[in-house]
RNA sequence: GGAGAGUUGGCUGAGUGGUCGAAAGCGCCUCCCUGCUAAGGAGGUAACUGGGCAACUGGUUCGAGGGUUCGAAUCCCUCACUCUCCGCCA
């Protein structure tokens, strides 16, 4: 959420901002509705005081026992004013408040313009692509069985057996060491939330459509991000306690609509996948060395996996909704021929927080925390990069040293 | 699922119809005292929001939403959540 105060006094600048990432804010519905906002809310408070004041005259006649019945006229005449006035108001309100739940981030100076995907920037490349290997992790091992799991399920959903099950629990703890080494702290959270925790971290009621919605009213976690980051809402923190750096392992359940026909084969799009978490919880003034801190957190694991990937900051155009600025870590898949995203990680500046309420104290007053996340990583398709990077084109999958101790072995043999 | 008790400021916790945005304590800030530390003393300290260049000055908020009333933290209803006991249960 922006905030009102920033967009009145910086309308024109906050609107070219958001035209670059493709949202176009019109100034005449935003500023009558203000205008009006305004205009009311003097009224009903003007209204309410006078209300209070003839409140108390009206105790202290009662008090002394004289006659009270003009007075209640007075006063019943003026509640009635205010009634009608104060439901314009809510309304005029709610409609600023809808206007304001539906706009997106500003995207920070330093991010690269563009309109698309097309226009993301390569930061940088790690590892050699030495695999040749052109099948993909399907065809390499049969141990992922989506006939079996659309039986179970339907489509987009997946088993694993045996050592594949073992490999992909093997990740997740490796993964969950390297965040607590790094001094982030490990939480086991619900893998359903509510819709204030989906509200304050931006994904309601915009992208409603892309959660699975329980009967309860609660939906399935679409990432670890929601959970850890309402841990603090509402919630007032100490400066010096800050960055708060937490973490978590979660299966993610996303609906994938509108993505049909895309990514159908295998792994790599699923309704359900496990993902290790990054959040922190930063200082205003120190957010984007944070995201660094971050992005070089997520990077390392792929580092000790020797796995090769790219770092790709998104342009304005392909910003998330909640973000201000995020890079891309895309992994090598050699059946793909190309990079795929592993981790995306962002600043969400003070947007979540505001909408979440998180904040701190401190000498200038108090001020919204800046969130900061990203995956450490997307176990799914680290499997399969790992598969698919590591297949010695006959019968075996090696595996990476510092996973050895985790797994038990340091190869897969293919049956 | 049954019975009961709760939800108040950064925290703990008083407060059953107007003088309550709210006692007291903790924490925090400023000052005094003190050779240092500890202890002690005086004062200050809720959030959100409107108007105003500002000084300043309004309004809202006591879990949420309704209701009663001229007036609600306080009375009534509904809901959510927390705790205790019972039942069931991995």
């Amino acid at each position: 959420m922006l905030d009102i105060k920033n967009l009145r006094d910086n309308f024109k600048d906050i609107q070219i901002s958001l035209k670059k990432r493709g949202y176009d804010l019109n100034e005449a519905s935003f500023k009558s509705l203000d205008d009006y906002r305004k205009e009311l809310q003097i009224e009903v408070e003007n209204l309410q005081a006078e209300r209070k004041k003839l409140s108390s005259e009206f105790g202290k006649l009662k008090a002394s026992g004289e006659e009270t019945s003009d007075l209640k006229k007075v006063i019943d005449k003026k509640n009635s004013d205010l009634e009608k006035k104060d439901s314009e108001l809510q309304e005029v309100l709610k409609n600023l408040n809808n206007l304001l739940l539906d706009m997106p981030n500003i995207p920070h100076d330093s991010v690269p313009e563009g309109s698309s995907e097309e226009d993301n920037k390569i930061i940088s490349k790690h590892g050699e692509i030495i695999s040749t290997n052109t099948l993909d992790h399907l065809e390499i091992t049969k141990k992922i069985d989506t006939e079996l799991a659309a039986k179970l399920s339907g489509s987009r959903f997946a088993v694993l057996e045996g050592d594949l099950a073992k490999l992909q629990r093997s990740l997740i703890t490796f993964m969950l060491d390297c965040a607590i080494q790094n001094g982030y702290k490990e939480y086991y959270v619900p893998f359903m939330a509510n819709e204030e925790s989906l509200t304050g971290t931006g994904q309601l009621p915009k992208f409603e459509e892309d959660l699975f919605k329980t009967s309860d009213k609660l939906y399935l976690i679409p990432t670890a991000e929601v959970p850890l980051t309402n841990l603090f809402r509402n919630e007032f923190l100490n400066e010096e306690d800050l960055p708060i750096k937490v973490t978590s392992h979660t299966p993610c359940f996303r609906s994938e609509a509108g993505s049909y026909g895309k990514d159908t084969r295998g792994l790599i799009r699923q309704h359900q996948f496990e993902k290790i978490e990054l959040v922190q919880i930063t200082h205003p003034d120190d957010s984007m060395d944070c995201l660094e801190n971050l992005l070089k957190n997520a990077c390392e694991i792929l580092d000790k996996l020797e796995l090769p990937y790219q770092i790709i900051e998104l342009c304005t155009g392909d910003l998330g909704f909640s973000s201000a600025k995020t890079f891309d870590i895309e992994v090598w898949m050699p059946s793909q021929n190309k990079y795929r995203e592993i981790s995306s990680c962002s600043n969400f500046t003070d947007f979540q927080a505001r909408r979440s309420n998180i904040k701190f104290k401190s000498k200038e007053g108090n001020s919204f925390v800046h969130t900061i996340n990203g995956s450490g990583l997307a176990v799914g398709r680290c499997l399969i990069a790992l598969i698919e990077n590591n297949f010695d084109g006959k019968d075996t999958i090696n595996i990476p040293n510092c996973l050895e101790q985790y797994f038990g072995s340091n190869k897969i043999k293919i049956s």
